[in-house]
DNA sequence: TTGACAAACTACGACTGTCGTAGTACGATA
DNA sequence: TATCGTACTACGACAGTCGTAGTTTGTCAA
C-alpha cells in the first residue's frame, strides 16, 4: 500500500483542493467517489484526496455558492447519490484560483533551489 | 497602501514560509526584521510576510533544530538583537521542501487552466 | 522635553482547512 | 453470511496563519 501522498504537501493543497473539484465540475457535474477517483488518476496517482477533506468541501464551496447540489440515480444501479454542479461563481472563483496560482508560484520558486527555472551562477543579488 | 499580499493565497503559502526563510539564511545569517524585508524584496512586493508568522516560524523551526539563534549586536548601534543560523538539518530540509514542491506544483497545475504549460485545444481529455 | 516613528521583538487567542477515527447503509459477490 | 466497494455523515484534534496588542530601545524633529 506504500504510502498516501508521498511528498505531496497538505500545506501547499490547503485552499487548492477546492480548485481540483471545480476542475472536475467545470468539466461536467459529478459527485464525491468519481470525483475523488478523477483527482487521483490526472495527478497519476500522486494525490489522493481525503474523503472528509472532500466533503467538507463540498459543504463549504456549496455554502459559498460555488457549487449546487442535487439527488440523481447513479447509471449502474438506481442507487441515489448526490451530484454536484458547477455555478457561475464557481467558475468565477475557480479562474480567480488559476490567476492567484501562477502568481503565487512564481513568488515561491524565487525561494526555491535547484529548478530549472533559475541558473545559479555564485551570488548575483544585489536587492536590499 | 494598498493591499497586502494581493493575490497571494495564505493557505498555499502555510508551510512554505519556513521554506523561505530557510532560503534568506542559508545565505547568511540573520534576523526577523531584516528577513521579512528580504522577502518582500525578493518578491518584488508580492508578498509580505506577517510579523506573527515570522517569528511563530523561528521558534517552531529553533525546535525543531533547523536553525539556530544567537545574540548578537546591530551593525548600526550597539542593539542586541536575535540573529538565527541555519543548521545542517534545516538544510537538508530546505532542500527536501524544494524536491516536495517541484512535485506538488506539478500536481496542482494539472488542475489549472489558462497556464502557459498547457495548450488548450477543445475538450481532448481522455484520462480515466 | 515631549512626541512620533521605526526597529525588534513577545504574548495570546481566533480561525480555517485538513485529517484521523468511526459509523451508517446499500448492493453485489463469494 | 460475510466481505467488499460505493457513497456518504459526524466529530474532534491539530497546526500554521493572522489579528490585536503591548513592550523596549533608539533616532529625529518641534
Amino acid at each position: 500500500m506504500a504510502e498516501m501522498n508521498a511528498g505531496i504537501s497538505s500545506d501547499v493543497i490547503r485552499g487548492y483542493n477546492d480548485t481540483m473539484i471545480l476542475y472536475i465540475l467545470k468539466q461536467e457535474p459529478s459527485y464525491g467517489y468519481e470525483i475523488s477517483k478523477r483527482i487521483r488518476s490526472i495527478s497519476e496517482d500522486k494525490y489522493i484526496i481525503k474523503e472528509t477533506t472532500l466533503y467538507s468541501a463540498f459543504s463549504r464551496m456549496e455554502k459559498n455558492g460555488y457549487i449546487e447540489s442535487y439527488e440523481a440515480a447513479g447509471d449502474v444501479n438506481g442507487k441515489k447519490r448526490t451530484y454536484y454542479r458547477i455555478s457561475e461563481a464557481g467558475l468565477a472563483y475557480y479562474r480567480e484560483k488559476c490567476n492567484e496560482w501562477e502568481l503565487t508560484k512564481d513568488v515561491i520558486q524565487r525561494f526555491i533551489d535547484g529548478s530549472s527555472y533559475l541558473t545559479m551562477k555564485g551570488d548575483t543579488n544585489g536587492n536590499d
